[in-house]
DNA sequence: CCTTGACCCTCCAGTGACTGGAAGCTTTAT
DNA sequence: ATAAAGCTTCCAGTCACTGGAGGGTCAAGG
């Protein structure tokens, strides 16, 4: 299967796969005349790319999960312990954005948004 | 007042202050031997630039937000739509987050995470 | 057989918002 | 006099792609 067709089964666009071979994240086989050539092997790990990617894994870590699904030796502790860290990332950054909202909010709030110069907003900026 | 006093007394790092003015955020004065002189109008913006993107605020938001800042014919209306544009992106990252904690929350509660090589989260990305 | 268009290839540059480091001034303190 | 700290510019790297130039390859239609 050559990129075009990998990249519409993974739902990863054509230069993300070639980022990802040149990161050796896969290495796919290529043929006589330099095309690559995806086994349905690599298809499955571009999906698995896209899916860790999509639920919010760096590159890195999806480095390491791609190892341990390749690891018949692995211990699901090690994939769970990732993935709680990662929960544990997402909960401090819904924490941060809220926490932006309220003082935003509060400043928007105490802004009239008419057409006069005076505003509560770039005065709490300024502070 | 020198780079390393203003950058004391606005919090952004030296590297940071230099490249705002790169980026003409600011346009501080030089001394004869080349060094930058920041006035006290200077380092109000520098600290008005550390608020606005410890809020959120994109470099290219916080240019309008200072040009307004320094309009005194703005409409404080402007302001306000920018402030309120910025919560909606900010309610829709949290909305995303929200999401994919769940997604993974629901991944690493099916796992068992001990020393055997089944895993309830590979699988799931592996799907 | 030729052409057209859709693929594929590599390599280089740019994104946002810095950050680090090298190499070389100037100033300040001892 | 010298050393340390602070300032300057310029170049490169970060993360995870994305866009484009320039060129090779392949399948279909005339």
């Amino acid at each position: 299967m050559n990129i075009g067709k990998a990249s519409e089964t993974s739902g990863l666009p054509v230069k993300t796969i070639r980022y990802y071979e040149e990161i050796e994240l896969i290495a796919p086989q290529r043929l006589e005349n330099g095309y690559r050539d995806f086994s349905a092997v690599d298809v499955q790990d571009l999906k698995f790319l896209r899916r860790a990617r999509d639920l919010g894994f760096s590159i890195d870590e999806c480095r390491m999960l791609l190892e341990l699904q390749r690891d018949p030796a692995r211990a699901s502790s090690q994939v769970k312990s990732i993935a709680n860290g990662k929960i544990i990332d997402i909960d401090r950054q819904i924490v941060e954005l809220q926490s932006l909202r309220a003082t935003l909010s509060a400043l928007v709030s105490e802004c009239r948004g008419d057409d006069t110069s005076e505003c509560a907003i770039l005065e709490g900026l300024a502070h």
